[in-house]
DNA sequence: ATCAATTGCGTTATGCTATAACGTGTGCGA
DNA sequence: TCGCACACGTTATAGCATAACGCAATTGAT
């Protein structure tokens, strides 16, 4: 999945997420642009659809909210399975992935013949701060 | 989490929940209900909430919907990790448990001195019929 | 027995999340 | 230059979830 050049919207949402401490629900994104032009909420969810099929924004589906992907390199390939801890405190959220745990998974859907498509982990607590 | 006799709502959404081939969602299970009397979501979300919270009811975060819990023993201890596979043709959920997966998230998150509350595993894509 | 606390219930209203459906403009290759 | 694909803007609507109020039944301590 190549990169393609971003569109002013999709720029505008990258910006808005990667600038942001912690998620953000599309509605919040939608207010946070209110200045740059932004009027409806699809002008939101149209470009969190593209910059998470590049790779560049994650869904989180236990919260309804969108975070920029952490990850420090290009987009240009699949991680695998990303899985999430969200700090129901601060709301920080970090990323990781592990090879483990996916080998376990696929070896468990091939059990049942199940053809996987997107995998969600989230993992809700508190952090070491919030605790 | 001992599970007490169940009220009158909990009772009727258990059982609509139970006869249901896959999960359904809130208003869904408002609809089917109206016949003995539900009028509003509240009846419905307040029953889902006990049922949860017994261990009688899974909430699938991935698809806003509910179902049943597949064990079937009774609900008295903790069953660790939940983790389901979802049919995006047929709807069809599957639930299960696996220990290794459950050890290698609390390494996880232990590294990070995260403290878990709950763990969201779902994978969406297709059954082997679907396939 | 009585009072207070708890729990469940019903209702109305509201808020939050997401998409349908329509039309416009722009770029680009056949 | 025609047709197609794509992004965009707007209005309206659908779908999911909770706030806030009041009432009724239960329980359990005084």
């Amino acid at each position: 999945m190549a990169t393609p050049q971003l569109t002013k919207n999709q720029t505008l949402v990258m910006d808005a997420l990667s600038h942001s401490e912690g998620p953000m629900s599309a509605y919040t994104i939608l207010d946070k642009l209110r200045d740059h032009g932004f009027r409806a909420p699809l002008q939101v969810y149209r470009a969190l659809d593209k910059l998470q099929e590049y790779g560049m924004v994650h869904r989180l589906e236990s919260i309804n909210a969108f975070v920029a992907c952490s990850c420090p390199h290009d987009h240009e390939h699949d991680h695998g399975v990303t899985a999430f801890t969200i700090c129901e405190g601060c709301g920080q959220v970090t990323e990781f992935h592990d090879e483990a745990i996916e080998q376990r998974l696929s070896t468990l859907t091939r059990a049942q013949n199940f053809k996987t498509e997107k995998t969600t982990i989230e993992i809700r607590g508190h952090c070491q701060s919030c605790a």
